[in-house]
DNA sequence: TATGAATGAGCATTCATTCAT
DNA sequence: CATGAATGAATGCTCATTCAT
């Protein structure tokens, strides 16, 4: 039994090993440009050891995705106690570490890229992710509709809303600058602005909660010392 | 001369469309998975008539690249005398109608999956793209504010808020999918959305302006009948 | 001890199962075409199970062809006492039964196809196939002279015009098309002319023995019932 | 249209070079074991100018037996006028010299060995080989017996027996023994005995055909000096 | 100048063979 | 002794690039 499961925690082992090499080799060149080859070699083992793993490139391509996928964070699913204010901006850094990781824009630009190949991969990555949190901030919107807190119509509007005013900038200006590093100064300024925008336009009491979120922003700031 | 004048027509005739082929093709299959036979049938040619023109691929994709950056409309460029809201209007549609069609998706596609392999080319689009727009507004925006019609502090992020209000979702969802066909009443829906958000945190005059634009969203649906 | 004779018997068992198994795989694919995985997989085992067995390919080849030729029958060794007519008679259905088996017939594919590559086996098999049964038709004919019954000056001459008015029509077709059923009617007819045909040139009392293959081949066929 | 002409002519040369480099490579090692290089190199050429003429290895392959097929002689198509024994006697020495040739036999045993994995390879050479010399035969052999110089009823199995008197045996042996080269004197003494046999048991004239056939082997064995 | 015809260098994939367990 | 897991060396096929015409 021991011997049966260090072989399987070598396969688990290798197989991450793979599918991390096969992100960063096929993110550099795409699919096409992507060897079977600088895979093996990036995972540090030799090709036929990676067709043992997985039958074909483009099996191998759409594992690594999917699993990419999966690891997408689940931000948003749990809402604090701490205000709305809070919540809003808590989500907003969550988001922004997260998908403004080098990784995380690597391989969203792998996916637009490919996308005419593998429209499968496209769909699955647009529901998984994008759709997903959504669907998580138009909920949560909603709920602090019904608390008398926000006033909209349209959630999915107003969901959309945030979402470009907190992210959509700074990464549509990363996807194609791979090499300018995320200025985090500027991604706070954007941030607070962005919300800044959208309390004023769907907050129901948008001075408190512009305050709040002032004083939020000036303990952040200082706290991380801009990191 | 005269003869000279038509082969050089000649000449410009066919490296318009080598160029235009290229971008087909390049944009259907990414960098690496494109072929110069693939270009030269595209563009109804032979392989080495290609190469007289480009003497490599890479050259054919840059210049190809450069290319269909220097088409990139200027928009914003000739603000009217119509007023603000209606200014912003049509800057909107224009913005929308040129970047969400196809030809213009497959290009932004092309360009982000190939930007680590080429990072000048991403560069290069950056800044007379989106960089360019960008100044456009922030210009536009700046009068405005001279005039009292407009009020805030930092110019480039309220035009990073106009731009991520106006496109941003809808560009997003249409680079993962590609099949998709961009919904035009949607798309309506959203902009009106989004300058009615921009207004109400920018404008001095909110609701002067917020009835402006919804007299100019019903002339406009009443008019194209949604197109 | 009997621990020992039963491994033994387990080694015996499992490389006859190699053997066949590799008998059905290289006579579907040839030599080449034949794969290591394939033969462990028809045989159950796992490849290093069979090279256990045979330490290459090319040996386990060898030692499937020797073993198959061992296999070949001895018809003709032992004459009845039944008088020659019947004696060719049933020699001839004895051959055509055994080389228009399938499987037989696949073993001489091989064998052809791979002649250039493996030409002792070649020569094997013409040893002790074909020229050892040449042989022993050539003595039991011989003895026939001796007896009177048959008149002709070379034995090997005889011999291969049986073989020849025989089996050698309906085996080479069956050789280049192993989809084509042998057709046992048509066969019987074959055997029955080529025996009139032999006894023709070669009996002393011509007349008396077609009689006799005559009434044979009528019994014979009513009670197979043409099988 | 000299320029033209030269091409053309380059191109049909070239493809039969590679045909011809095509035959001696599979015929050494079958159809699996042969590789696209051997047959470049064997043909003087590089891999890829192969693939501009053949798109597959499996299409050269076809193409290759297609045309050896078609290269088979019409022996038999134009009887003489020299008398029946005269024709068969030539046409016994005709097949054989054509058959016997190391590269027919060559090509029998690729056929034969291939023949599980390429079917319609073996019917078409069965089609358009054996078959069509055996429907000649019996053409052939139907007007003698409308002469009045041949008896038989089947004239099927008269043309089987032909062929199996004449040449199946060394024919057989050769397929499995390559190296030993066909005994020339062996097999005029096989040619002779068969077309003997053949006369008892078909001819209405034996004794005097039977001479005939005896001057005419004479006549050869003296006039080639065994060759 | 345009093209048909190469070719060198790769690339996905397979396979006989070997080892660690 | 049997096996899961390697791997070096092909092998079929492609493609950017170059020439001869």
């Amino acid at each position: 039994m021991n011997r049966i499961s260090r072989r399987e925690q070598n396969r688990i082992e290798r197989e991450g090993r793979i599918l991390d090499a096969a992100l960063r080799v096929f993110s550099l060149t795409g699919y096409s440009g992507a060897t079977m080859d600088a895979v093996a070699a990036e995972a540090g083992l030799t090709k036929p050891t990676v067709y043992q793993y997985f039958p074909s490139k483009e099996s191998l391509f759409s594992a690594m995705m999917i699993g990419k996928r999966d690891q997408m964070l689940d931000v948003f699913e749990h809402p604090s106690a701490e205000g709305m204010v809070h919540d809003l901006y808590v989500f907003a850094w969550d988001y922004a570490d997260t998908l403004m990781r080098p990784e995380m824009l690597s391989l969203a630009r792998l996916i637009i890229g490919e996308v005419q190949r593998f429209p499968e991969i496209g769909r699955a990555y647009q529901a998984s992710g994008p759709d997903h949190v959504l669907r998580g901030i138009m909920r949560y919107l909603s709920v602090r509709r019904e608390n008398g807190q926000l006033d909209f119509e349209d959630a999915e509007l107003a969901a959309q809303d945030l979402w470009g005013l907190i992210l959509s900038a700074p990464r549509t200006q990363a996807l194609y600058m791979p090499d300018s590093a995320p200025d985090r100064a500027a991604l706070a300024r954007y941030i607070h602005n962005g919300l800044t925008v959208f309390l004023k336009a769907y907050s129901s009491r948008p001075d408190t909660d512009l305050a709040q979120l002032k004083a939020l922003v000036r303990t952040h700031t200082l706290a991380a010392g801009d990191k």
